[in-house]
DNA sequence: CTGAAAGCGCTTACAG
DNA sequence: CTGAAAGCGCTTACAG
């Protein structure tokens, strides 16, 4: 196998020192003759510096981005956009994964805080006062993704305001027995600020009697909280954290032959494409998840050019309205 | 901002050298009383070293992955089993995502040879002439995931095979006539591959009359693909390239009265969790990815240690049987 | 077991 | 405009 190529080799070729050729990368100053065979040479031999070995450079362009899963709908959307306005700006994205693991996340931050990256976008699970203890000490910005953080800057949804939006619009429907199936409260953003919008926006139009539970956001997981909700008796709405909890919370209500929206109404949160494939369509609700990494990935940026941000930055919601909620009683 | 705390202040403060921390880390010979005294600093203050500043070190233990999108579910399951698998053997996984443009996957791949990977895991949009010229130079192991490489080292999934076994699974239920929605050639394996085995399949069963198209892998290609099947006079089955086309295929037959599976047939590949919520359920042809993942990554590690390995392998897949293709003809 | 020194690939003042 | 030198955070022979 050949050996790398080097800056080093580079500036043999061109017959000039290695200072010259980094000058030539980083907009130093650089003479005709000399730029010109730098270019030939470098596009002959494909050549492009290593970001990590730039070492003493006051800056890496390299932003860290530190995810929950890279398995979530969500996730993929932010990623994506993260990555396109860093790439814009010629900025690097390094992207830990932290695969549901919150002691992984931590490493994850405290690595990336000593590694060389300008900053570190944060899609947290939850965050724990760990959290706020190692990013108290972060050497480089920090902006966090869709969830609240009190001691820095964040970039969220508005959770509580969606889930109010979401149970106002099934509270029109007057069920008189709702469930609303959620997750688990470690996840602050969803598992208590959405239920709790969504228990808001029932009791305002007059739904009292909710039953709540609580799972993970597996399919699975939707299925089986549909069926302890209907153990309990008759219930005439369901609302799901997620629209995958929504797609198990079908499939129940389907093989127990209780009938969308006309027996019970169905919602969820996500606005994933595959609601518009059931029927009836799910109704749900879309967070801009793309203007949420857009967004994050630009305040960093700010942070690191050490421009003024806001602390908080919320981004929209659509409410995608399908035939799963029954509005015609 | 507090400082980068380093390896030399580790040192520092445990009244030894750099050298000495740095053989701690590195599975070096290490005094007792100094190990305690090191180990009870870098708790202190959560320290670890840097892993791209390892610029000396024979080994990174860093493994780039180069992935055409993070958009897609099979990606998403590829990425998270090869994460899984680098992590426990104690590597670190560098994600490139090319975001659909062969360009940027040429980059990426290009930045990652000079970069310090110990190898590349390469789940390419397709391999082209200027794939094979650069990884003919590339100084590290490389291992592409689900396209062939005849030049080198893969790990595939039996495209051609997959295709043929639902060639004639369709084929059994005797068509007079088939669309098959694909994608473009340049896609060898799904373009390609996939297509001839479906062809193939359908022939053996003794269907001959098949329309093909080609489009993206979005949701509105397999509609509009639909929508251009029907145009040519009646279809009784219809082959997707994907669950999500086949997911466009549901809709269109059931905007224009079409029943499946009793007016058209309607089949998949991918074993999406949401071909389930459909009516009635999708038959589809699930690979297993997770596997694809794994086995790349233990693959690649292996050519790093300069073990042996096959210069192909390819891994399973299951036929998941849905109420979408009609038996009963 | 430990340290001094050289070096990895790059960047940055500082001279000239 | 260009180069020599020092340095980034780490690793690695090589002495002792």
């Amino acid at each position: 196998m050949p050996r790398k190529i080097t800056m080093a080799d580079i500036a043999d070729m061109a017959g000039v020192t290695k200072s010259t050729v980094s000058r030539f990368f980083n907009g130093g100053s650089v003479g005709d003759a000399t730029r010109q065979k730098i270019q030939e040479i470098i596009r002959e031999y494909n050549y492009e510096p290593n970001t990590f070995a730039r070492l003493k450079a006051r800056e890496s362009n390299v932003a860290g981005v530190v995810v929950p899963s890279l398995n979530s709908k969500i996730t993929s959307r932010v990623v994506t956009s993260v990555g396109r306005y860093l790439r814009e700006q010629g900025y690097e994205a390094l992207i830990k994964d932290s695969d549901h693991s919150i002691e992984r996340e931590l490493k994850n931050i405290q690595r990336l805080m000593l590694q060389n990256v300008d900053g570190i976008l944060l899609s947290s699970i939850t965050i724990t006062p760990e959290h706020v203890r190692l990013l108290k000490d972060c050497p480089v910005p920090v902006v966090v993704l869709a969830q609240d953080f009190e001691q820095g800057i964040s970039v969220t949804q508005d959770d509580y305001g969606a889930g109010r939006a979401m149970g106002r619009l099934v509270g029109e429907s007057h069920p008189r027995r709702a469930a609303y199936l959620g997750v688990d409260e470690s996840d602050r953003a969803v598992g208590i600020d959405r239920r709790q919008g969504v228990l808001d926006g029932l009791r305002e139009k007059g739904v009292a009697d909710v039953l709540t539970f609580a799972g993970d956001y597996s399919y699975q997981s939707g299925q089986h909280m549909t069926a302890l909700a209907l153990e309990q008796g008759p219930v005439d709405a369901i609302i799901c954290a997620t629209d995958r909890l929504a797609f198990g919370a079908y499939r129940v209500l389907d093989e127990r032959g209780l009938r969308i929206p006309e027996d019970v109404s169905v919602a969820g949160f996500g606005g994933y494409d595959e609601g518009e494939l059931l029927k009836p369509r799910l109704t749900t609700l879309k967070f801009d998840s793309y203007a949420l990494g857009y967004l994050g990935a630009e305040t960093l940026l700010k942070m690191v050019r050490e421009e003024p941000v806001p602390k908080k930055q919320i981004v929209d919601y659509q409410m995608i309205l399908g035939g799963s909620v029954n509005m015609n009683r």
